[in-house]
DNA sequence: GCCCTTGTTGATCAGGCGATCAACAATTGA
DNA sequence: TCAATTGTTGATCGCCTGATCAACAAGGGC
């Protein structure tokens, strides 16, 4: 009556399991937003038991929260990296083409989660707080640092970054839910953003 | 052994239960959110079981979307009866001035869910589509009118009408996580969609 | 080769969700 | 007054969620 050898879930050192975890729960946010991210759907991704997804992540609020947070800190970060050397314009231009270009439909779908589910999940929300600033702040530097250039007229460079993020957001938003993300707005961002920086309609395109 | 008289759930005409279960549904969006229109929840509200709202609404999923459906649709033609008469200007001005005053968060909290639940609701999807188009065709008619009267020099205006939805959403959305609601943007908007159209940055302040 | 540490499991709990159905009771019509 | 109609309930089902805990077993140290 011995139970048969398990044939789940080989012992492994704690590191490992745990980023295995981190990693299942990014790709399950990536795939099908952060409502996805549940005890039984990582433990099923992963291999083992939901109890022992439990035992890695006391909370899966703050599994949410954290999951959120390195999904669009990463990306931030990586886009900064790319752009970090050129001049206020170039950056400015790769920023708008980046992140309207279509192909980020599965960090919309991070996005739009956050904003419902932070309602319920304080962790989540003061994450997605934090982002938002830190997206603003790239924004508002590049702003900066063009109208030091005498490139851009941006009056209000801190007001002009947080309406670009809105308008940003609200268009990869509109364009998941209205066009299942794949949208053909050619280059309306690049050349309306333009406009608001004193840019000619092109300038970014 | 008999049970006591039940005390709730005076008994009601079909029409008027009905009725108070669609205006409770819409109290509860307004409120909390759509993902807080369940049938207990509604059941609590109205003074009922679970089970006469099931009765009456055989699918939650249903209920859901009409719900959303109505409470977007009427402030939409709350709106339009407002502005009906105006020139385009007057009418962009004073729409753009009612969606971004910060006094509508509760609309937000409807749209936000709307988007999250809307992947698995795909009815409560149907309806977030219409009512995008709905609005969307509001904008363009205004500034296509505006275009023919030669005020306004919108260019694509089907295109132009998507894009300020975007930002109003995304303003929206963004004000309601970051400040709970009530940003002070000043007229940040109205300013921005002036540029948009063509106008001065003043026109619909 | 054995023991002890510890990674992992199975079972289970409390709570939420939508949905169903026989039975009850309030009202209406005859 | 009695019977038929029908609005309403209580109980329950199946499925989901996060979370807990005793028991098991794999592996390293001795």
């Amino acid at each position: 009556m011995s139970r048969p050898p398990s044939t789940r879930g080989a012992r492994k050192p704690p590191a490992e399991r745990s980023a295995e975890i981190t990693d299942a729960a990014r790709a399950l946010a990536l795939e099908s937003g952060l409502a996805a991210v549940t005890l039984r759907a990582l433990a099923q991704r992963v291999g083992v038991t939901s109890a022992l997804i439990a035992h890695y992540e006391p909370s899966m609020d703050a599994l949410v929260a954290r999951t959120f947070g390195d999904i669009v800190a990463g990306e931030l970060a990586e886009i900064v990296a790319l752009t970090g050397a050129l001049t206020p314009r170039e950056r400015l231009k790769l920023l708008v083409q980046t992140v309207s270009d279509g192909s980020r439909t599965d960090v919309t779908v991070v996005w739009v989660d956050a904003w419902a589910l932070g309602r319920r999940n304080e962790q989540l929300a003061a994450s997605v707080r934090e982002q938002m600033d830190a997206w603003q702040g790239v924004l508002q530097a590049t702003f900066t640092a063009g109208a030091r250039a005498g490139d851009f007229s941006a009056a209000d460079p801190a007001q002009l970054a947080w309406l670009v993020l809105g308008l940003i957001d609200g268009l990869n938003a509109q364009s998941l839910v209205r066009w299942g993300g794949a949208s053909d707005r050619g280059d309306l961002v690049a050349r309306t953003i333009a406009v608001l920086v004193g840019l000619p309609a092109d300038a970014l395109s």
